[in-house]
DNA sequence: GATAATGTCTCGACGATCGAGATAATCGAC
DNA sequence: GTCGATTATCTCGATCGTCGAGACATTATC
């Protein structure tokens, strides 16, 4: 491979991860407007995918999902209900567990906010070709798979 | 567009957005690694990347690059300071700036980590033909645009 | 029923960030 | 040149998010 070529190749992980930054400035945006934390917000989403797949997210399963430990969790779903943007569940079946509701006004206002950049992001793809968007999606997962291969650690010397 | 050609743009957003957090997870395991937090990792790479384009950062830019008040800055230089990863040079020209430099050690730290990554995923990209890297550059462009436009702000009420 | 395991919460401590204001250097008007 | 305004960074005290250790209640195991 030329240079020319390698130089086309590396300009695309730039963009990659110019991407990269743009989409966390939209989740900082959010967390802005509602006066949340990036924490508060990554365990929005997370109560909002599970929901979204049906299930309750418990306190311990969210914690795992934002890596936080028990503590952190508690005061996490502390500031969240504390926002209105939350409910406490006991569960019946075991009463140690605490399952986690998103409240209506929660819900509108995520779907609002990442909702409408789903829509746009649509709509922005409306004028490529299914063979188009084919290449894109196998770039996407061979990507994903990489990043995701990534060395998980160096020893630092 | 019908509702299998939606779903199916629908699912690239979804793959953008799992791309999104796997890469998110590269910085946090750099910063693991190093014993760094999130904050000095985006600043380390801020001036790595200032350090590519020939400038040096002073206190004051990198502030305005990762966000933070004069104070918070202070803070950061000292720790990354303390760790051996960035030196305080005064600027000669204007002696309140102050100039940052990073260490050899830290720039090699992050070339081995981050720049491993970019190698990765130049090789990933050795099969596809420059015809297919055209249209993922067209869409990784169009999206990044969508992002970017996308509302700074939304009156909560 | 006693004991272990599990899930969440309380408490005290630490560290990252901030606002206000201090300090020092440079610029501009005269 | 001198003096006030501006700029760049730093110091201090306060706030808030996170954590480790351990308490507490509930469920599982024997």
């Amino acid at each position: 491979m030329d240079d020319e070529a390698t130089r086309a190749r590396q300009e695309l992980g730039l963009l990659l991860r110019r991407l990269n930054v743009e989409l966390d400035a939209v989740g900082q945006r959010f967390a802005d407007v509602h006066e949340l934390n990036r924490t508060d917000v990554r365990a929005l989403v997370a109560i909002m995918d599970a929901a979204r797949r049906g299930e309750a997210l418990t306190a311990g399963r969210l914690g795992e999902a934002v890596d936080l430990r028990s503590a952190s969790v508690t005061a996490l779903v502390d500031r969240l209900e504390r926002a209105g943007h939350v409910r406490r569940v006991r569960d019946p079946e075991d009463r140690r567990r605490v399952g986690l509701e998103m409240s209506e006004s929660a819900m509108a206002a995520g779907a609002e906010h990442f909702g409408g950049l789903a829509r746009d992001l649509v709509a922005a793809m409306e004028d490529y070709s299914d063979e188009e968007l084919a290449v894109v999606r196998r770039w996407l997962e061979d990507m994903t798979a990489v990043i995701t291969r990534h060395p998980r650690a160096e020893p630092p010397a």
